[in-house]
DNA sequence: CATTTTCGTATTTTCGATATTTTATAATAA
DNA sequence: TTATTATAAAATATCGAAAATACGAAAATG
């Protein structure tokens, strides 16, 4: 967990020799989605998004602007312009004039993330099978197979947990991958990006491989065989397994509060 | 209809007289929800956002920013951060270094964002009636009342659609205000947002009111006698009336594509 | 004549600096 | 001591201008 910020050196920090190589061709080695950044805010938005959403940046911090500058070697208006759309997004929350915090976890935000995540993932999954042709279960496919493999691994090395996510994410991508509403999908990914943060936090504690895959499997056999009713039965009680876990985590860490927005 | 921007206006615009009372106490005179801005951004993203919904900022128009600086009598950097949000918001679309642009009207989105709204509207609908106490069925007494004196009335004044607009929500917020998710009623409200422009387009032709008081009075009193399965239905009749009317104004209006996004 | 290149203009994007607000600290009075 | 007010420090939000980029027209080339 080298990437991840400590409150102390985010409160002070010196980032002299931080990577300041946005220009360059390959500066993002994210192997998820293409983030082509046409313009530095763009940029500052994807990197920004990325460490919130991985944990690097913790739930509640402070966010501030003269930090963020040197840190991306950026000055303050892309940041801003980033950190405004990221509120939008509700991973940041801006509130008065007293800048922004990452929007802290709270097992209230948990439960209602997870409850919206299986209404649209459900919604998304139906059309997605409804409509899917046959690139879209080679997708399918493929993105299993890619995941199965990791999930078998024995390793618990430092990128296994972040490989395992986006390979994750990958799979769950390609099952809704055919549902044709841009809408959908993108609220869908929107909420699934949130309920990451929540995922990562049971992730790095609990290790249940086995069942996963299992699960996983019987996911994919349901959908490629149009057994839309059987996937939604999965897709529930996957997630229900994902958010019961995380708010026993979140319940055991933190008895108090922590009320968010 | 004069508070919408002509394409000329929006052009060449000078708007030297333009009202720059932001600091003031009351600068914002909107009847609808609070929207006291602590920041000019905030400012900025209510004011811009609300003339995009309300269809004076008229959609694929192209929105420059000097224009828009001189209209609210800002400078560059709020204006610039409204637009970001507001492009989180699906409301704005920015593409490369080519500026902002209103997002278009299309036939496809029209289609997946009222299956959106119904999908999330009747989720938030039966949690509001499973959890809703008194002062939740007084309110939605109260806006059915309101918004029963505007369907009734004869005037089609300048201001009758906006204010129908306006209680019609006021009387569909108060029918989920109870369901204790945030997540799900912000993203509704998200939609809502969406909707609400492409239901202006058809409001402005159409008159049915006599249909939609009886449908809104249906919806109260299932509501109120707590029938959960009966509010959906007629929610789900309502919006689909609503849906329809806008594609077929959509399909005579632009015989052509118009694609979005 | 068609196509490409070059140049000038308009616009967006970004920067450095200023003004305003919040937060922390210290002094004063109850 | 506690509470309140005044002052200083830090951080945010905003502005005005510079830099980068895209668009369109005219010139040059094949």
């Amino acid at each position: 967990m080298s990437n991840v910020f400590t409150f102390f050196e985010f409160t002070r920090g010196s980032y002299e020799d931080y990577d300041r190589s946005h220009t360059q061709k390959g500066f993002y080695k994210h192997t998820g989605p293409k983030l082509e950044s046409k313009t530095l805010s763009e940029h500052a938005y994807n990197l920004i998004r990325e460490e919130i959403v991985s944990g690097a940046l913790i739930p509640g911090m402070r966010l501030r602007g003269q930090v963020l500058q040197q840190r991306y070697g950026l000055s303050a208006a892309p940041i801003r312009e980033a950190l405004a759309r990221l509120a939008s997004d509700k991973l940041v929350k801006q509130e008065g004039q007293k800048g922004f915090r990452v929007v802290p976890l709270s097992l209230k935000d948990a439960k209602d993330i997870g409850e919206l995540r299986r209404l649209l993932e459900v919604e998304a999954l139906k059309a997605s099978i409804a409509k899917g042709k046959e690139e879209w279960e080679d997708r399918v496919i493929t993105t299993f197979h890619r995941l199965e493999i990791v999930e078998g691994a024995k390793s618990s090395e430092g990128d296994y947990f972040t490989a395992l996510e986006h390979r994750n994410r990958l799979f769950h991508d390609a099952l809704v991958s055919a549902c044709d509403s841009e809408w959908l999908t993108d609220m869908r990914s929107l909420v699934f990006d949130h309920h990451e943060r929540y995922r990562r936090l049971s992730r790095t504690r609990t290790r249940k491989s086995r069942k996963s895959i299992e699960e996983h499997r019987a996911l994919m056999n349901a959908a490629l065989s149009r057994d839309a009713d059987t996937a939604a039965a999965l897709i529930e009680v996957h997630l229900k397994r994902t958010t019961d876990a995380v708010e026993k985590h979140l319940s055991e860490q933190i008895s108090d509060g922590t009320a968010s927005s």
